[in-house]
DNA sequence: GCAGTTTTGCGCAAAAAGTCGCAAAAACAT
DNA sequence: ATGTTTTTGCGACTTTTTGCGCAAAACTGC
């Protein structure tokens, strides 16, 4: 394979994980083959959405029959960069950090969370699905060796961006931000934000438009 | 005030939060002015996007100055319609719930959660973050007289449709869905669905590009 | 007052994303 | 066999979103 993507696309990556899980529902299913029609209607999206976005994969689907589910799996994972494991640690282990410790999926999407770290006496030492909780005052002496790629900001606002200062001088070079502030890091570290309010947004203008609410 | 809303721009309208965010924390500071190039600086924007995207809020700005942080913070709040209280049911008290739950900047979005539904014995009774939480099979007695217009939905995949089912009965008019499948509701009925996966799919290919992971 | 800087406003260009139309391939029913 | 239906593939087109350039307004310092 020459070039691992063609052309990038927000939206479509954005939609990729949703054909994927329902792809993967399928396939676990024993469906063979998929169509573009069949996933556009049960995720409402307009069909000629679901076949550029299957395009931009590099997989061919086979007119009257459809895709084959298990290529398809396999081109979107390629796609997102899916099929490389991804290594990450997560701060703040709250109730969001939590509810993303407990969300099973991430094995699905490559990503392998290798430490947690909290600041709560409470909860250092503890077991949260599975992980055990780190002292975060002993966070850099433990990643500096081997610092993830990725880290998962589930702070507080106040202290998120300390917290991504002393990550960035151990070696991170992402963070998934799900405070609720915009970090300031150099140019070379990608920062994803998670903004929560952003769909309710959406609703909000809908809802009013149509005069409910 | 004619029209309420303009133009409808969609990556406009999920910034707004962000910009509202950021400048309610300004005004608080005692800020009377914000100018776009710097929050564009704080949000790593291009400076004529924050311009256009005020533009769309009507507030218009002094040269040389700025926006008027009050104003702005009125026009987008009038822009999302967030001036308008949206009273909400959210069912599912699970580790995301709780963390929308114990989410205190709702307030400020005008949502208001007026009830709270789960089937777990060990929450039913209890109060979380302030919410009495109650017995999921009561769900429709208690909300058939007075529904709200939206329903935050935070179960399990596999009961998700049954409740959003049992919701649309009872008269609920949107659905601001976090639960991992994509719900079939009739065409008047708003749905909005949050994927955790998608924000991590962009970070994924941007990992990916420069060779990192 | 005057030069320099900051900042908005807006028309227009460019890029990105979505939509249309239609041909061709495959399955299915008759 | 033949016609109907389903479905992909792809080029062209439309709409949406972003980016550019520059004028004009307002502030700052001298």
């Amino acid at each position: 394979m020459a070039a691992r993507i063609k052309v990038l696309n927000t939206p479509s990556m954005r939609r990729m994980p949703s054909y994927l899980h329902k792809l993967m529902l399928m396939h676990a299913a024993g469906e063979k083959h998929a169509s573009a029609t069949k996933l556009a209607e049960y995720m409402d999206l307009d069909t000629i959405i679901v076949r550029k976005d299957f395009e931009l994969t590099g997989i061919q689907g086979r007119p009257g029959v459809g895709y084959k589910t298990d290529e398809l799996i396999e081109g979107i994972r390629r796609y997102l960069g899916w099929d490389i494991t991804c290594e990450a640690c997560l701060v703040g282990a709250g109730s969001l950090g939590s509810a993303l410790l407990g969300h099973e999926e991430f094995m699905e999407y490559g990503l392998k969370i290798t430490s947690v770290f909290d600041s709560d006496p409470a909860k250092i030492g503890s077991i949260i699905h599975g992980h055990f909780v780190e002292d975060v005052r002993k966070m850099s002496q433990t990643l500096k060796e081997n610092p993830p790629a990725l880290a998962i900001l589930c702070v507080s606002p106040h202290c998120a961006q300390m917290v991504a200062d002393e990550l960035i001088e151990c070696g991170v070079k992402a963070f998934w931000n799900f405070a609720n502030v915009c970090l300031q890091v150099p140019p070379d570290i990608i920062v994803q934000r998670e903004v929560i309010a952003g769909g309710f947004a959406l609703l909000s203008v809908k809802l009013t438009q149509r005069g409910i609410k």
